[in-house]
DNA sequence: ATTGTATATTAATTTATTGTTAACTTTTTT
DNA sequence: AAAAAAGTTAACAATAAATTAATATACAAT
């Protein structure tokens, strides 16, 4: 597991870094905003150690950032802050922030919450192939089986039919769908539904179904 | 949802205005911060969005100002600031800002934040899915069972029959079912009742009953 | 580089669903 | 009995999605 580490206090970085070395963490460390957005899209972590105050460019900013990089959408990002600076902890929630530990830091506390924050993602990222009934689809080898035939979806069609499969039943909005699978290009209105007619051409038309002024689910 | 939004520029209020209500928002607005305050206690937004540049009382004043009134203290208060006050990010979260946006304004991005703000504290009473009797409400799939069968409601029926089941027994104002139904939009005065008779059509007449002169409740 | 092919997007049109209104009726309240 | 409130029905208007075809883009093979 591969954690890089932001804070523009030296001494931080070190203890730190030495702390989670020992756990078995690949560390690399940044000691400011913009090296870290750098370094991150190169190293690609599996979790970034963000320190809310830092001269320039503070962390809500830096996590921001890191969120707006598709490549890096997806990695963790736990906070360090202050006691008492409340305020940071809502902006940086709304940044974008999985967790939050308050200093000054407990190493062990700290690397509890790595383990818990790690283990929860990893657990939904397993789960990579869905079945349900004709259909097996696999993220791993791009692979759908309908009823037993290999099925041939474009790109986007199967990270539409994907996105929609990982919660059956539940209806995902138009708008959230195009941010998932178009993300911040902006894409024409009627684009969405030509991709659902291709899959529907392949797999029938029952599994998608519409809910007019809302969405799509897959259901059965 | 609703939303206060406030800023000395006419051109702003209209604009957000416009693009709040087309996501289903009920907006007011207010030009100055005495007016903003004022509103704010009688329409009890979920959320205020305040321009941190204004003449005689500023953002960052009308929301320490708000924060001192107890029946709005826990309204969601967002700033929109020119980029490049950095001083005003820190001044605002210092004053009990929840989020931040800069200028020129993003429509769809505004509204991401502000979707994300409100998720973040309708978390707490988040209860999606409602069983009463032979009636099962599903909000994420869009989905009603009576008595083991799939009923196929339209949205807005959808969302009134969902609205009444919240609080079972509960008399809902004509008058508040319409503003959390409709928002803003002034409709019919038959409206509400046509609505009513479809979903009355689908499930039963005893469900849904009518106290004259009040409004309806759902019941078993 | 050129061509061919698959994929993705857009635009225009059609179809279907949903929402609203209006006119009229019934029920309840005063 | 009159007035007020809600019910009912059907027509229509508005909206959303489906469909189709044309165009643009990307990618691979030559």
């Amino acid at each position: 597991m591969k954690i890089l580490l932001v804070d523009d206090e030296y001494d931080i970085l070190e203890f730190l870094s030495y702390n989670l070395k020992k756990e078995g963490f690949v560390v690399k460390t940044a000691n400011n905003g913009k090296l870290a957005v750098d370094i991150a899209q190169r190293f690609k972590p599996d979790l970034i150690i963000l320190d809310v105050m830092m001269p320039e460019m503070d962390g809500i900013s830096t996590c921001s950032e890191i969120r707006q990089i598709p490549s890096l959408s997806d990695v963790l990002i736990l906070f360090l802050t202050a006691r008492g600076e409340e305020y940071s902890e809502l902006a940086g929630f709304a940044a974008g922030a999985d967790d939050y530990v308050t200093k000054p830091i407990k190493p062990k506390l700290l690397i509890s919450r790595i383990k818990a924050l790690l283990k929860r993602t990893s657990h939904k990222s397993q789960q990579k192939a869905i079945k349900i009934g004709d259909l097996h689809i696999d993220i791993d080898k791009y692979e759908l089986i309908f009823k037993n035939n290999k099925i041939h979806l474009a790109k986007k069609e199967f990270k539409l039919l994907y996105y929609l499969m990982t919660i059956p039943g539940k209806v995902f909005l138009r708008e959230d769908i195009i941010a998932n699978i178009w993300g911040e290009a902006h894409v024409g209105d009627r684009t969405l539904d030509v991709h659902v007619r291709k899959i529907r051409e392949k797999i029938g038309d029952h599994y998608i179904k519409t809910v007019k002024g809302v969405g799509y689910k897959f259901d059965i």
